[in-house]
DNA sequence: TGGTTTACATACATTCATGTTTGTTTATAA
DNA sequence: TTATAAACAAACATGAATGTATGTAAACCA
């Protein structure tokens, strides 16, 4: 391989974030040497060391890839004020989220690598206090939501929205913790769809 | 340093089973070399791989020291027949998760080290897989302990016991992968007990 | 059309971690 | 009381993995 145009670079940088992250899977991010992705890739380190500063850059592209594209979607389905259902709009984001991870290999992919292939500490440490600050701005969004379905009348009488968007929250995270890790048996993943309904039902006046 | 009693070298087992949780903390699990943790424990390498055959090896100790008294622990709280007040038994039973969570730093460590700094690829994936194994049961114990509750009339009628345990499972799961992340801000750590009584009045009638 | 830059491949230097083997001392059991 | 084995320390051998430096050919622009 020799020099290419600038959408043929494109391309190998595509390529070895896809390698990467199939790789990352397959061993663990820390155990993956970059020589491997390359060979995946079919590119030598020299190629990846051109487009990323270090393993860390590599990891961020991948991330970056499915979480910016994710987050445009969830304030795309919660923050639409012309709803008169707003609990259903809560559970249409879960639902298609969990659509998302079920339909496109890469966003499941990288939430696994995320959620059971890498250690955060250094320079990873930035990457979980990222996510994080997300999850704020997802409470909050949540408690919007609630709000206006409080508003609407659909709540039950005494149901706090704040304390109602905590527990979606941590119900959400753990639904997709469990989601991911649930490989083997897929118990979880045939009835995650009910769960959510179960949820949401679980609030409705 | 040299021969020791067999009380001796179980101290020395134990030290470096410490340094090992508090290494793997600050480094992550691949990322420490053993030497790091003989350092830290006070001995040689030789000590380690005398005590145990790698670190995959010393991890699965590390892990089992808190785990298998955990797993105790919610037997005893949640299969308690003599109650007639299953709800509460619940609520105690997260409550006091996260007050050992808070109270014991060795517990604490062993489950940061586990959600956010410990790849599940190789030999480490057969820890998921125990994990997620576990986790059944304790969805069982849930739905008994939500059934016992139903009977007693404690339940909002229509509720089932099975969607309730589920979405506790993850409600749970999901607190507990926040408060575990929760190490700057100290919100979620402030508010879980909370969280967990306004998840349990959810169910009351 | 020739120089410059891009997009890599190749080669190099260095560091580090692992597992094993051997050596040493002492508790312990016969 | 002495041989054995436990509980390590120290030395050894080996294999990666990383980052950088250098080489190179083709695209692109003047």
């Amino acid at each position: 391989m020799v020099r290419k145009t600038k959408e043929d670079a494109e391309i190998t940088r595509q390529l070895i974030i896809d390698a990467a992250r199939e790789t990352f899977f397959v061993r663990g991010v820390s155990r993956t040497p970059m020589e491997t992705i390359a060979e995946k890739a079919g590119v030598t380190r020299g190629a990846i060391y051109w487009h990323f500063r270090n393993k860390t850059d590599l990891f961020q592209a991948m991330r970056e890839q499915v979480f910016l594209p994710l987050i445009d979607r969830m304030d795309g389905i919660l923050l639409v004020e012309s709803e008169d259902d707003p609990l259903s709009c809560i559970e249409r984001f879960f639902t298609s989220t969990i659509q998302v991870l079920n339909d496109d290999l890469k966003t499941r992919r990288t939430y696994e690598v995320m959620m059971t292939r890498c250690e955060y500490v250094d320079e990873f440490a930035e990457v979980l206090r990222l996510i994080l600050s997300n999850c704020s701005g997802f409470v909050e969004k949540i408690e919007l939501v609630y709000k206006r379905a409080q508003d609407k009348g659909q709540l039950r009488p005494g149901d706090d929205p704040a304390a109602l968007a905590m527990d979606s929250h941590f119900f959400f995270t753990g639904l997709l913790h469990m989601w991911v890790k649930d490989v083997e048996d897929g118990n979880i993943r045939k009835n995650a769809i009910q769960a959510i309904k179960a949820h949401i039902a679980l609030r409705r006046r």
